[in-house]
Order: C-alpha cells, then structure tokens, then sequence
DNA sequence: CTCCTTTGCTACATTTATTGTAGCAATACG
DNA sequence: CGTATTGCTACAATAAATGTAGCAAAGGAG
C-alpha cells in the first residue's frame, strides 16, 4: 500500500486558501462524499456492504473517497474489517441530521 | 445545445431513488454547489461576484450549479439582479452554518 | 490441506464533468 | 457614440467518475 488514489493538494479552488471551512466544502462537495457518511451514520459497513448501501457505485471512486475520508480523519476501517466514522466523523454526522428532515421539507415546497 | 444547463434526472445513482435526502445529497454532492450556498449566506450577489468569491471558478460550472440550484427551488435571481438565497435556500443554509465551528475543530483535531 | 467465500483494493477503457479562455447580447451611463 | 457591467454561452483540454473485471489475503468448511 502506498502511492494510493489520492492525498494531499486534492484541492478545488476554494481550499487552496487554506480556510478550514473551504477544504471541508471542497471534500464533501466530492461525489459520494456526504453518501458514504451518511450511510455510515448508524453503523460501520465493510467494503461491499457500503457499495450496496450506495446502489452498487463504482468501486473506484469509493475507495478513492474512502481514502480522502479516512485521511481527513473522519472515517476509519477497523481492525476487525469494515469501515467505521471516526468520533470525529460522527460529529460532522450530527451537524447533518437536520438535513434529512429539510429534505422532506424541501421536496414538498420545492417540487412544484 | 439547448439541452445545457441541467434539468432533470442529472443524477446519479442515489437519486434515483428519489428519496428527497439522496436527491438533496446528490445536488450538494457537485461541485461547487456547497460552495455557492456558502458564499451567498450573508447576502445576495451579481454571477461575476460571486465568481470572485469563488476564486475565479470557471463561469461554465458556476452557471450549470446555479441553474441546479434554481431549480432547486434554493436559489434566485432577483429581477434587480444578482443572486440570492430563496426562503428555502436560507433555511438550508441555517443547517450548514454549524459546518462552520466544526470546520475549526476539525482541522485542529485532524491534521497532525 | 483443498475448496469456497468474503474482504479490501486495483486495472483500465469508456463516458461525464470540470476547467480555462474567449466572447456575445442586453442594459445602463456618461 | 464609447465603455462597463451583467447574465450567460462556446469549446477545446483535462480531470474525475463509471462499469467490469479480477487479484491477493484471510476465514471457514469439509
């Protein structure tokens, strides 16, 4: 294991400024990023089990994302297999709860 | 051309279930589009302003998030000109601002 | 010890999305 | 008429995601 999919300067414009804030919108405005926390939000998953829980999405970005997580130190994988959220992960979990019950707000006003 | 800008099913697969939370996931899930509802938190502003904000993005991406966003019933474009949060979207934004604090701790707890 | 299964993970060719630069039509102002 | 701004589009170049296949390692079951 080394060279893996990605790491450092994965940056969009926003975060190269360095603000917290920025590169925490930037790694969650990442395709599969907010998903794969969310699923993860009850318990850990392995591998494949989070693939199903995300309708069977391409292994690659999965694992590419599942690095950014676990680097940004928000997701781990246990020892005893499968990948978990981290006590900081799940902090950044509750902050979106509030987001499930907005979204059923949303598609009501929202949708005609 | 014509067809641009985004409209429907632009998905992927999570939304596709149209479980509002996927589909809001997938939305705030692109590029740039957290990005956005961020940078228009505090008030309106004109495309090349936000442009700016975001650091020079390119107009190509920017205008197809705006439009997603519009659609979305999130974001407007006021008749004076410039955009802005719609009700909804200011709603949405209320539930992100807590981002901002974890942002901080974030960093401090997660790098090195 | 074989024969399965599962797990985390990678290869790679194809398809999409994003970037970067340029520029247009419309509107407003001097 | 000049010129500045606004919202928005074109388009080639590049980066990221998708879809399929499959590997090495670890854990049984027989």
């Amino acid at each position: 294991m080394a060279k893996q999919t990605s790491s450092r300067s994965r940056s969009v414009r926003g975060s190269r400024t360095g603000r917290p804030i920025m590169v925490l919108l930037d790694l969650l405005g990442r395709r599969w990023s907010l998903r794969i926390l969310w699923e993860l939000r009850d318990a850990p998953l392995t591998s494949r089990a989070l693939r199903t829980a995300c309708g069977e999405a391409s292994p690659t970005v999965l694992q590419a994302r599942l690095n950014d997580l676990r680097e940004a130190g928000l997701v781990e994988l246990g020892e005893a297999g499968g990948y978990g959220l981290t006590a900081l992960g799940r902090e950044l979990c509750e902050t979106f709860m509030p987001l499930h019950r907005f979204a059923e707000r949303w598609r009501s006003k929202s949708r005609a």
